[in-house]
DNA sequence: GGGCAGCGGCTGCGCCAGGCAGTGACTGCG
DNA sequence: CGCAGTCACTGCCTGGCGCAGCCGCTGCCC
């Protein structure tokens, strides 16, 4: 790795938790807009990207307990986000499914970032769109992954 | 743009909001372990970051109420993450300074995804780094402003 | 140079998302 | 057929944050 390649991986490195916090400060803002919680709009994420529709699953990817999960669900029904259905299989289970109702306001405030997003892919060219799309991608699963067994630091505090 | 350039980016275009959602996720993890608060870690970014260590403008880029952030300051100086000092140019003023204290815990938490985001990075070549970096950065400032300024839907819902 | 509007940070109060722990319904294994 | 485990749900409580009012300070402006 050339020295300037290891100077634009640092710098990278160190963007990348900026951009995240204020990212997450967007879609706080476009929840807000919606009159509905940062949690409940990361779900509905989770619901349109096929992700899973079992509550335990979700409160596990959403970092909740089911517990919360459950007044969750009731604020998605009465925002008309989502709605419970039976799970033919096991009628203990339940399988929670988006609604389509609020999709049009939803695009319409996630346009500005959209056309940013989009304006800048298009200048990109195949192989940095891989490069990109295999980071977002591969990112997800290690902080998935990360968030979950993130080591204990009670010696450091102790020592 | 060839078509496959084009399901590239909106493949890219859909993993992001998972991407953030789940790194958020991380850092609130990460926080939890620190027993802080995600909001905590996010101003102890930005301080590090040099962005700026005026309460007002602090507050502001965290999405809180200057109200809030003066609790919030309370509690990053009780758990050691940093500490007020006057500001000699006006007595009004305050500057927030972040102390190094608890940086070795914080590394260490981090360090699973920092081995991941590095070994991901080494695999990129320059091309590939410079676009994933201009996203990153230009993605923070049009966060923040799309944030600062999300479109009014209210005729959305009123129709 | 004295009054005054505006700014910057701090505080009492209430709200609400979420954790915790216990409950009831249901499943499937022994 | 009973029993332990699973799944979702429910009181109770904690705590971070918004809101609105407050005080001290600054700098403009007459």
């Amino acid at each position: 790795m050339l020295p300037d390649q290891r100077e634009l991986a640092t710098a990278a490195a160190l963007a990348l938790p900026r951009f995240v916090g204020s990212t997450a400060l967007f879609h706080a803002a476009v929840a807000e807009r919606m009159a509905v919680t940062p949690t409940e709009l990361h779900c509905l994420h989770l619901l349109h990207g096929g992700v899973s529709d079992s509550p335990t699953e979700l409160a596990r990817l959403l970092g909740v307990t089911t517990g919360a999960f459950t007044r969750l669900l009731d604020r998605m029904e009465l925002h008309r986000l989502a709605e419970r259905a039976p799970d033919p299989a096991d009628r203990r289970r339940l399988v929670v499914r988006p609604l389509p109702d609020r999709m049009a306001e939803l695009a319409e405030l996630y346009a500005p970032m959209a056309r940013f997003v989009g304006e800048r892919l298009a200048r990109l060219d195949r192989r940095q769109l891989t490069a990109l799309l295999g980071f977002l991608t591969d990112g997800t699963t290690a902080a998935e992954q990360a968030a979950a067994h993130v080591p204990d630091v009670t010696h450091v505090i102790s020592s």
